[in-house]
RNA sequence: UGGCCCGUAGUUCAACUGGUAGAACGUCGGACUUUGGCUCCGGAUGUUGCAGGUUCGAGCCCUGCCGGGCCAGCCA
């Protein structure tokens, strides 16, 4: 055959640099058995919901499949009754879909059901499989443990046509739930405890979602696993670093059903990992359970879904997956990384608008009465196309709290007594006075504007030091600001051995109501993301008119430097 | 305890397969700025887990330690 007219092949020599998996692609296309085909797939287990650390994989997955010229398909590893269902076969393809990949027509290992029995007698007539009638519990025993072998089973050397008869009969639903198995004959006394015949079929008096009650055994993952990939001409199954020990579990089968030199492989790498947060199943529905969350499309959660409410875009979830890599060291990435790149996007697209949190009024003393003056500002000065919008101001106005100061230390560059400030697309305004409660807490600030720096400019040329949002009172929206922290105060929840939910953080959420919005504000769509001038970036709410969620803050160098400066008056 | 996998800046990855260690994020400093944002420029940080060995030369090869992860479901 000739290589030149592979696509693939001229990717073999330009991969240097690129990572392991990669690597073995493009010296597969060149020299392996697949005649430089890549298949690849994306299993998800229909018994939850897709987090971020899935989409790491199917970034890889279906990636690696279009770089390579090959296919990525979804398949469903739907091998389990008990805990399956056709509701997150929908979820999953839609979370797939928003992400940005085609779910397409998506497969399921029960699709397979019949052709895995029919190799599986293939085995039992070759020896190489048998009925167990041993309880599960009987079974761990006899399996050992990793410095004692273990010992075979009374059934083990049943003849080929006992074990055909029960496994046809165990197949008719003559037995109980958990009363026989079917396993794999290799060696009780291996030294990997995968290989130390492994169940095959369980029994599952149980309807499935989707074969109802065709079946009453069930095969186990990692007799329909490698299986599956065979059926549907998989080249290369990409898996997590655990399923390390099975590979030669799935070398094994493959090899003894006698499948030809094309068939799958298996290949490990590092599943993700994220810092203040959990990706583990189990610890994610406990959060759900113990109601840490509202639900599973919480904006707190690294599910897919959450971070969908949070406003996280599908874009930066790919860049992030592709920029972070593969690799086969376990490791935990920063999520300060993943919000970076949720910055960059934003940056780029998102809307500027003005919101005030934390509301302090501003009177400006010499404002002519009843006037309001409709300022133009910039929607997005990245981008030139996104226009501008009419802002009302008049002579009160809500500011952020935190930009007024009585007594400012050196760093602050905000509006004080005597201090001249600009105010966003405004005026520039200079502080007069301000009033205080009984508490000794700022009311009120006041000002005075120079009506010839209409826009923000002053025509003699001179500078502020500081720029601030504000929202007109007469014309403030109200609304709620859902105000988020990382969800676990740990780094890595769960590091020093216990419980990793103990480090969930109490106050991951505030919620903020009365926040002040400007008028254009009623204009956003739900879902939709806009950055709150100098706060951050907010995702509309997906249900509730003018709530907002916290996708990220700005960077904020003030912040920073707070944390440095002695404790300001 | 046994087997397997893995150790390179704070973090995650590179280093053309043996030629003297780089990037991103973070961090620090500066420039610019109608967002203390963005952008731009610059700095710092490594005994490449440790100890030996092979070699003219080792992050890459060998040996031994140390540390971490995974494995004893009829979950995946």
């Amino acid at each position: 055959m000739e290589q030149t007219s592979n696509p693939s092949a001229n990717l073999a020599t330009s991969n240097v640099g690129a990572d392991f998996i990669r690597e073995m692609l493009a010296n597969d296309a060149v020299n392996g058995p697949y005649a430089g085909r890549v298949q690849t797939r994306f299993p998800p287990e229909p018994n939850g919901f897709l987090h971020i650390g899935h989409a790491k994989s199917i970034v890889l997955n279906f990636g690696v499949a279009a770089e390579f010229g090959g296919v990525c398909r979804l398949r469903f590893d739907d091998t389990n009754p008990e805990t399956e269902d056709a509701s997150f076969v929908e979820a999953i393809c839609e979370d797939l879909a928003w992400l940005g990949f085609d779910p397409g027509e998506p497969a399921f290992a029960s699709d397979y059901f019949g052709q895995l029995a029919d190799w599986a007698e293939k085995l039992i007539r070759e020896g190489l499989a048998y009925v167990d009638d041993q309880d599960a519990e009987t079974i761990s025993v006899n399996r050992g443990n990793f410095t004692t072998p273990g010992v075979d089973s009374p059934n083990r050397n049943r003849s080929v046509q006992e074990n055909l008869d029960l496994f046809a009969r165990m197949r008719a639903g003559e037995f109980t739930d958990g009363s026989k198995v079917l396993r794999a004959k290799i060696d009780m006394a291996h030294h990997n405890m995968a290989m130390r015949d492994p169940i095959m079929y369980r029994i599952r008096n149980r309807d499935h979602f989707r074969t109802a009650d065709d079946w009453k055994i069930y095969p186990t993952y990692d007799w329909a696993h490698g299986q599956s990939d065979a059926v549907e001409g998989v080249t290369h199954s990409l898996c997590t670093l655990e399923f390390d020990s099975h590979r030669p579990l799935y070398d094994w089968f493959i090899e003894n059903i006698g499948l030809a030199a094309d068939r799958p492989r298996q290949t490990e790498f590092a599943r993700l990992n994220l810092t203040h947060t959990v990706l583990s199943k189990r610890k994610l529905a406990e959060l759900v359970g113990q109601g840490h969350v509202d639900g599973w499309d919480d904006p707190r959660m690294p599910t897919l879904r959450g971070l969908r409410a949070r406003g996280y875009p599908p874009e930066a979830i790919r860049a992030f997956c592709e920029h972070i890599g593969v690799a086969r060291v376990n490791g935990t990435h920063e999520i300060e990384l993943l919000e970076s790149f949720v910055r960059v996007h934003h940056n780029r697209f998102a809307l500027r608008r003005m919101a005030v949190l934390n509301p302090l009024e501003l009177v400006i003393v010499n404002w002519p009465e009843g006037l309001v003056d409709e300022r133009l500002a910039v929607n997005n000065p990245e981008d030139e196309l996104a226009g501008t919008r009419k802002v009302p101001f008049g002579g009160r106005l809500w500011i952020e709290r935190g930009d007024f100061m009585v007594d400012p230390p050196r760093k602050f560059f905000r509006l004080a007594p005597g201090r001249e400030v600009r105010l966003r697309a405004g005026y520039l305004v200079t502080c007069l006075d301000f009033e205080t409660n009984a508490q000794g807490d700022v009311t009120r600030v006041f000002c005075e504007y120079d009506p010839a720096t209409a826009g923000g400019q002053a025509l003699d040329g001179r500078r502020v030091k500081a720029t601030i949002h504000w929202v007109s009172v007469q014309h403030a929206l109200e609304g709620t600001a859902m105000l988020y922290d990382r969800l676990f105060n740990d780094a890595v929840p769960g590091a020093d051995g216990g419980d990793p939910l103990d480090s969930v953080n109490p106050a991951s959420r505030e919620v903020r109501n009365g926040v002040k919005l400007e008028p254009a504000l009623a204009d956003t769509q739900a879902g939709q993301v806009v950055q709150f001038e100098r706060l951050g970036y907010f995702a509309h709410d997906l249900n509730d008119h003018l709530t907002f969620h916290r996708t990220v803050g700005l960077r904020d160098e003030w912040a920073k430097l707070q944390k440095r400066l002695p404790k300001p008056r």
